[in-house]
DNA sequence: GTCTATAAATCGATAGAC
DNA sequence: GTCTATCGATTTATAGAC
């Protein structure tokens, strides 16, 4: 049983290595410099041991979109401890863009690869906590509840459809920046604030 | 001359039919399926004789997603008619997300794809009438203006900024239904609904 | 377990016959 | 102008020696 676990240890340790080669091919060249072979020269090792702890490349893309997702999660999270929901809302939003443009590859890999990655980080896997993508849906829908039952809501909408329009809207300003590099000319960090804002307060003056 | 000017004929033909052809495989498999030789076959040529017409596949995808474009705009453009500023930003918003969800093949080679494309839709090349990006662009730039002129505006901000930040948020509806599939739960109309009814309204209710 | 070697399938692009 | 033939490089994944 000891030697089992001892090999148990030792499989997880290669397996951990691999996915930091990997991880740091993608970081570099993006998702498509991805090969079986780069990681092996990465981790001197032949290409076909590789095969012996991962099923296939896709697999180890699976787990890189997995474990970025998370790290998305644990970026935003800290928001989480903010008492007031529209603050919190606010510094959700601050914490994804930020994210997204410091870590572009990453959020390329999750958002705007193969549609098949994200997929299944929203999927419901019957686990008790739900997807990494439904606990960060979580967050926003959190918010927008209490706001609504604290009667702060002049729009009569369901928090599960508002947390929804604003993560698809915050996410548009860092895709569109990542899509286009030149093309929003406004920095996304104030385009963010101006959506927070419009969305807060509306863009109309009072008639 | 009249020989040069037949010749230049069939040259364009055949580049139609080229294109034709490459647009019909990225629309059935999307941007990597589309290679040389699938479009030779469909045009029952042999591979090399394309390169006698596209220095490249990069030059033939470039031109797709030109045309992808251009098409876009074609769709968005009708709201350009309406008088009022409000309701054309509205229509532009309808118009645009049907195009996207309509034609998902379409708008991941521009938005979603090398950021390479999209970067030079949006390239100032010192023509009259812009890139066709800053012509989809002004249509925006223009409602916010008028509006602003008009003092119907709460926000102070400026139109440019205005319609980045209205475009980013709409493609991040389109591109996030198109990255995920089934994650935004609310169908892309709705999302869009929600969105510019609550950048036009606000969130709050009075105090 | 790890390696070498290689299968099997791609791909973009080109050279040269016709 | 078109084709045949192919170069040269890539990839994922596997088989079998050690």
């Amino acid at each position: 049983m000891a030697t089992t676990d001892r090999r148990e240890r030792e499989k997880t340790e290669f397996r951990k290595i691999v996915l930091d080669a990997a991880r740091r091919i993608v970081l570099e060249g993006g998702f498509d410099a991805l090969t079986m072979r780069k990681i092996a020269d990465a981790i001197e090792y032949a290409p076909g041991t590789i095969y012996l702890y991962f099923q296939s490349r896709d697999a180890i893309a699976f787990e890189l979109c997995w474990e970025g997702f998370e790290a998305l999660l644990a970026a935003v999270a800290p928001a989480g401890a903010i008492a007031d929901p529209q603050e919190r809302l606010l510094d959700l939003g601050v914490r994804y863009v930020r994210f997204g443009i410091e870590n572009p590859q990453t959020y390329r890999l999750i958002f705007m690869g193969d549609p098949k990655y994200a997929t299944s980080l929203f999927e419901d896997r019957g686990k008790e906590e739900g997807s990494p993508g439904m606990q960060a849906l979580a967050l926003l829908v959190g918010a927008f509840a209490e706001l609504r039952a604290q009667g702060r809501l002049a729009i009569d909408a369901e928090p599960y459809a508002l947390a929804e329009m604003l993560w698809s809207a915050v996410h548009g300003i860092v895709a569109l920046h990542l899509a286009c590099g030149q093309f929003p000319e406004t920095p996304p960090e104030r385009l963010r604030e101006l959506l927070t804002q419009t969305l807060l307060h509306g863009l109309f003056a009072a008639p």
